[in-house]
DNA sequence: ATCGTAACTGCGAATACTTGCAGACTCCAC
DNA sequence: GTGGAGTCTGCAAGTATTCGCAGTTACGAT
């Protein structure tokens, strides 16, 4: 498993350590293809190890959302997800009407990201964007 | 008042009533000149009538944010803020190392709308859109 | 006037998440 | 191996917001 070393020695360099909760969370990340919510990451975790606590994969999703492993995204309804950082950045056009979400290249947005720095000396962090709005279906 | 004029012939096209509940949420919207919480919201509401209770200042909310009224917009911290929609709808860069908040025109975004119409049919609404990063001084 | 329908509200409980605290574990020095 | 200092976790309580319910109110039709 190279994920894991590479994550050891992420956590060490910065004075964590790798408990069997944190490498349980990471995992439900890295299983699930598309993006999961803390709750389901919690409901996997317990069923190999009962007796974790909520609160702990919502530290643990912190910390490896700081270290960059992973990147949580608004996608409206409540609810928060999550998707391990490695497959790539992307956006999320969400349709209010129908639910629908589109997945948007990173590249769409890089012009914003480069106006933003140059007239404002802001740099933005868009890693978790959500855009919403109406997919084409949905416009009457 | 134009406004609650306004408000109660917007309220009664659609079959809603203009109660004394909603027209001090929306006063108190109307006078703080920049965004306000909910919960100051309701602290302003209850002081001039002590028994509305908070979920009805959510209810409101929802219903102003319907009609255009006002707009939300979630600038982190664990609070949505709410302005009216008449002062114009801009968009925020939040600093997330020292909070300050950047005020940005709406056209600054008007090429990606214009862009994610054309390339994805999408209509985009930026209303309610801020946008996390750093700002130009607290880049190490 | 009164009846029905629909809107509106307060209350309390639920939801998703955060935080403070106290005990447990780990690593390192001595 | 003993003693910190610092990290980590479970628990319980708190926060911001939503939801279901039941009672109240307003308005139009009769």
């Amino acid at each position: 498993m190279k994920e894991s070393i590479d994550l050891t020695s992420k956590l060490m360099a910065q004075g964590y350590r790798l408990t069997p909760q944190r490498m349980m969370v990471l995992s439900a990340i890295q299983k699930s293809d598309n993006h999961i919510s803390a709750e389901e990451i919690y409901a996997q975790v317990v069923a190999g190890y009962p007796c974790v606590n909520i609160s702990t994969v919502y530290r643990t999703l912190e910390l490896l959302k700081r270290l960059d492993l992973v990147t949580e995204t608004d996608l409206g309804g409540g609810r928060v997800r999550y998707h391990p950082a490695d497959k790539g950045h992307h956006h999320h056009l969400v349709c209010q009407e129908c639910g629908r979400i589109i997945d948007l290249g990173e590249s769409v947005l890089a012009s914003l990201r480069n106006r933003l720095h140059r007239e404002y000396g802001f740099r933005a962090d868009l890693k978790h964007l959500a855009i919403f709005g109406r997919c084409a279906d949905c416009q009457g």
